[in-house]
RNA sequence: GGGCCAUUAGCUCAGUUGGUUAGAGCACGGUUCUGAUAAGACCGGGGUCUGUGGUUCGAGUCCACAAUGGCCCA
């Protein structure tokens, strides 16, 4: 016997129950166990930080893990599944500045930089048990007893291991990095820190005019005199650009134009301005005529005298990409060049550039070798000579003016009010600085980068092309350094003597440098510690030490391939046999962050890509629409989804509401629809099947099993709506897998939703008589083992997506009657379509009966007539052959649904004089396609006929009402004033007895204790009893 | 400022290679069916398929531009 099914479900007490189970009998460890002789199927988790609450938003990348794992183990795939945890970085680090108060490195490096890190190790952990608990609730299978965690030891020697196989290919070097800089914290921001910070601000705007050298000018005209009209020569050319931060003057040295713009070249009563034409209204001309224009283009190649030559003020001039110090030179020039970020919205189409000062204008430094000119220092105060020389950039620009003024090199001067990053912090404006950082040197295998990416599946495939192709397409080398404390430390020592520097791959490495000293025990490879660690260069005998840097945390998480292993110091064959990955997974933010860092380090070190298939997730929104944020408000508990609706519930909202790779908007009210629309019907589906055959089998296990499991059933047995479902079930199974192949549970469980919507609305309801009847024929066998075929396929089928539901399925109907099952449904094998069972024209021909019936009924809505009232006749009209045919096949069903005594099919053609188009007695109903029409005349037979079913409705609710089981036996008494309804109850005592389970009909008062109620039917009065005969 | 994605009913979403009258669910109003169902069926109101051009015999679908929103990067 089936374990009995409430029809209403406690899935929380359901699924705490099965997470126990799981628990106790180590269903996730033998899933992967069984499967290990199967082909390996490479999983890498991509680790999150535990160092905050996990939100609902963490959930939906877990999920899609989980469902493809699941998938992969059900289809014969051995999937191990390690967990990790990112432990270092920024975001630590904050934490644990605002939990100690401390507002800027100084005050770290007084506090301590042992006992910070001391706080960001714990920290790191904040929230680890609320993780794992969420993990297990949700049904997330993955090995969090052994997972790999960035900060240990271990960890941190295989980052140092791929540093420096890259460093032995030349990969590594120390460059410039232009990041925003907070003067007054001494730090570099994350752009994280950056968006926080922005605010109006109001600011010189400035026109400034550089005068074009004339011997370049003089040089051109002789080589392509068209160009620039000669006659300009009798007066200087001044070049006008715009900014709004004068105090980067000082540092530029070189102007960009757009090659294809026009500019024009204006003539007043001392000089030439040139300028772009599109710009020269809005910026205004008074005094000025326009004498001709000229293509960007021709602008390219000329030079122009730097407004301050930094060998006047005592700076230096470096040369990019070198660095290296120039010569320096009286009668300095520098270029004009040609750009594509030149804009012809603002400004004046001459863009002044300061490599010291911007990452586009140092990156153009860096193709175009420029001069790079740095006149200010880390504190953000102007150093050389200048006259403003010592004052602090901001305060400077005001000086800056009044110096160019008094050159006559201002031509306009204004203030403007736009948006200007800030210090979160400090609120001090932050200053875009050229910095030194360790690089990695990506641009080396852009191309390999690039021909790995096309060996990628992407889903979805658009990715692939658009936001990390292009990302590919426009590599720059990784500035994978951080002045920072929490971090894999990197692995490099310079002599403080010689400037020698050497790589050191391993602890191992280190204790092999000569006179090594602050190598002790027990090692931390962390900072300060690994800070002391010394010994003696090579080159010179002086002393070697760690630069200050840390790691990139995104150099850690893309390491994971090796370094959760430990490799190459351990597991050599581990890492051979699990790289690179089958599958991945995250959210769409990581294309730039872990998607990159793994792709970066595989292709730099074994030129071949990481992963083959990656999925990547749209983010998680609130009910509006709208981000989910700490400071909204709007943020959602996992916890509180989970604990009131269940994990299923959470599981087949994420995955069927909204493609994997769309927002997904987070509606507690839409988890709720879809749980009613699905689960609830599935539920319901099962809880009747398991009603009925407990009646039918009682407690005869062994007959159960061997009626359901093999039952003995001939050709012909099977009527042509078993056939359909067995058909769409087989369908469905076909269609489920090849979504999966392709990565989209999205698709799989929409077609799960229809497949279980027609079983439930179609073929229950349409073969429910065939459970209730009373004889065991083969008819109801052939029902029973229908049903339970789409059942125990579906607990299978539906396993990867709903865990729970889909074990508790699986336990009650498939091992309670085959004890020679596999344990749980998670140990078996995912179903696989019995193409031969498809049939396609049946599939279609049910559909075309559903229609119909469909018609049948809008046609008798229109005039009123309820379908429990028989009606004569419905005449269908179709359009072909096939579709005729189909009908008269299915013509019971059609009847019984719409309840009419004869059905006639029509083609288009045949209509003509048949169909009843506008006879009187006939109410019509169309669509694009199909015409039914139904006869509304009503003969005193199928009056009594309806009546009779009028009757049997009222006597079903009544013994609902009295709470009578469905299998109860009752003797039925009724009196009644209408002669008619006397005659019905004589004319249809039968049917009536039949579909009530009564013995008897009789016309009396009921006795005592009888359940009674009155009616009206027919207009006429008729009070009904029923008394339940059966002992209880 | 650049790139990617989205925009279809009040809300959430389908809509295959361009082809009859653009579909579901929720919500609303009405009717109905039912001894599995918190369900189902039928009718109704509700759509200039974001806008403007273009390609085509024909565009929700293809192309261009624009608007709005989201994300990533400046």
């Amino acid at each position: 016997m089936f374990r009995e099914v409430s029809a209403r479900v406690n899935v929380i007490q359901l699924e705490e129950d099965i997470l126990r189970f799981w628990k106790e009998q180590r269903i996730f460890e033998k899933s992967i166990e069984i499967r290990k002789g199967g082909p390996l199927y490479v999983f890498y988790e991509g680790p999150p930080g535990a160092n905050g609450s996990p939100g609902v938003h963490h959930v939906l990348a877990r999920l899609y893990k989980d469902v493809v794992c699941r998938y992969w183990t059900m289809k014969g795939y051995h999937v191990p599944r390690k967990a990790g945890w990112d432990t270092h970085g920024l975001p630590v680090e904050l934490d644990v500045e605002n939990s100690l108060a401390l507002t800027s490195k100084a005050q770290i490096e007084e506090y301590g930089v042992a006992r910070f890190n001391d706080h960001c190790r714990s920290t790191a952990f904040k929230y680890i048990k609320e993780w794992e608990a969420m993990t297990e609730r949700l049904g997330y299978w993955l090995d969090m007893e052994h997972p790999y965690v960035t900060l240990d030891n271990s960890y941190i020697e295989s980052c140092w291991w791929i540093v420096k196989q890259l460093w032995d290919k030349g990969l590594v070097y120390q460059g410039y990095k232009v990041t925003p800089h907070c003067p007054r914290c001494g730090t570099s921001l994350s752009s994280h820190e950056v968006a926080l910070g922005y605010e109006d601000t109001e600011d010189p705007s400035v026109y400034v005019k550089f005068r074009l050298d004339a011997s370049s000018l003089e040089r051109r005209a002789e080589c392509e005199s068209s160009l620039l009209p000669s006659s300009l020569l009798s007066k200087p050319i001044f070049l006008l650009a715009w900014t709004t931060t004068p105090w980067t003057l000082p540092g530029n040295s070189a102007l960009a134009v757009a090659s294809h713009a026009e500019y024009s070249v204006l003539e007043g009563d001392q000089d030439y301005l040139i300028l772009a034409t599109k710009l020269v209204d809005k910026i205004g001309s008074e005094g000025y005529t326009e004498t001709a224009i000229v293509q960007g283009e021709a602008l390219v190649g000329l030079e122009y005298e730097p407004l301050f030559n930094p060998h006047s003020f005592g700076v230096q001039r470096l040369d990019l990409p070198t660095l290296c110090a120039e010569e320096t030179i009286d009668s300095l020039t520098y270029p004009v060049i040609g750009a594509d970020f030149v804009s012809l919205d603002e400004g004046t189409g001459v863009v002044h550039i300061a490599p010291a000062f911007g990452e586009v204008d140092f990156d153009i430094g860096m193709s175009s070798g420029l001069d790079f000119v740095q006149p200010v220092d880390l504190e953000g105060r102007v150093i050389g000579t200048y006259r403003f020389a010592g004052e602090f950039v901001k305060d400077a620009d005001p000086h800056v003016l009044e110096d160019l003024k008094s050159r006559g090199l201002v031509y306009r001067s204004e203030r403007i009010t736009h948006t200007y990053p800030f210090c979160w912090r400090c609120e001090t404006p932050l200053l875009y600085y050229a910095k030194p950082a360790w690089y990695i040197r990506t641009t080396a295998v852009k191309e390999k980068l690039i021909s790995g990416n096309s060996e990628i599946d992407w889903h979805p495939d658009y990715i692939k092309h658009g936001r990390f192709g292009d990302w590919l397409e426009n590599n720059v080398d990784w500035a994978f350094s951080r002045e920072r404390y929490w971090g894999t430390p990197l692995n490099i020592w310079r002599c403080s003597s010689c400037d020698n520097c050497e790589c050191v791959d391993s602890v191992q490495g280190l204790s092999l440098q000569l006179n090594v000293s602050g190598l002790t025990m027990p090692l931390d490879l962390h900072r300060p510690y690994v800070d002391e660690i010394t010994f003696a260069c090579r080159e010179c005998g002086g002393k070697m030490q760690r630069v200050p840097e840390v790691i990139d945390c995104w150099f850690d998480s893309g390491a994971m391939p090796l370094a959760q292993w430990h490799y190459p110091f351990e597991n050599e064959d581990r890492f051979k046999q699990n790289f690179p990955a089958d599958f991945i997974c995250e959210a769409v933010d990581q294309t730039r962050g872990w998607f990159y860092s793994l792709h970066a380090i595989s292709t730099l070190l074994f030129s071949r890509p990481c992963f083959r298939n990656v999925i990547c997730l749209g983010h998680v929104v609130d009910a509006r629409g709208e981000k989910m944020s700490k400071s909204k408000g709007n943020v959602i508990a996992p916890w509180a989804v989970l604990s009131k609706h269940g994990a299923d519930a959470l599981r087949w909202y994420m995955l069927v509401s909204t493609a994997g790779e769309d927002t997904h908007r987070f509606s507690t009210k839409m988890l709720e629809e879809t749980t009613r629309k699905f689960l609830l019907t599935l539920w319901n589906t099962y809880s009747f099947f398991t009603l009925y055959a407990n009646i039918d089998f009682g407690n005869e296990v062994d007959k159960m099993g061997q009626c359901l499991l093999n039952p003995h059933l001939s050709e012909g047995d099977r009527t042509e709506l078993d056939q359909w479902i067995i058909s769409e079930l087989n369908r469905l199974v076909g269609e489920v897998s090849k979504s999966m192949d392709s990565y989209n549970p999205t698709v799989a469980t929409r077609r799960i939703e229809g497949f279980v919507d027609i079983l439930s609305n179609w073929y229950v309801r349409r073969n429910r008589r065939r459970f209730w009847k009373g004889e065991n024929d083969a008819d109801k066998l052939a029902a029973y083992s229908t049903l339970y075929q789409c059942l125990v396929t579906l607990s299978r089928l539906l396993s990867p997506f709903v865990p729970f539901m889909a074990e508790e399925l699986y336990q009650n109907l498939t091992r309670s009657v085959n004890p020679g099952a596999r344990e749980s449904v998670h140990l078996t094998d995912f179903p696989v379509a019995d193409e031969a069972k498809i049939d396609d024209r049946l599939n279609s021909d049910v559909g075309l009966a559903m229609r119909i019936s469909s018609l049948g009924r809008a046609a008798r809505a229109k005039v009123g007539i309820k379908v429990r009232q028989p009606l004569g006749k419905a005449v269908v009209m179709v359009e072909a052959e096939a579709e005729k045919r189909a009908l008269e096949r299915l013509a019971a069903e059609v009847i019984e649904e719409i309840n009419v005594k004869q059905f006639v099919v029509l083609r288009a053609e045949e209509k003509r004089g048949e169909f009843p188009s506008n006879m009187p007695d006939y109410s019509l109903a169309n669509d694009a396609r199909y015409w039914v029409a139904i006869s509304t005349e009503l003969t005193p037979e199928l009056i009594a006929e309806g009546v009779s079913r009028e009757l049997v409705r009222h006597l079903q609710n009544m013994r609902r009402n009295a709470r009578f089981d469905i299998t109860d036996q009752i003797v039925t008494y009724y009196q009644t004033e209408g002669p008619l309804l006397r005659q019905v109850m004589d004319a249809f005592g039968g049917y009536i007895k039949q579909e009530t389970l009564s013995h008897e009909l009789i016309d009396s008062l009921p006795p005592d204790g009888a359940y009674v109620e009155k009616h009206r039917v027919l207009n006429a009065e008729v009070s009904l009893a029923i008394r339940r005969t059966n002992p209880r």
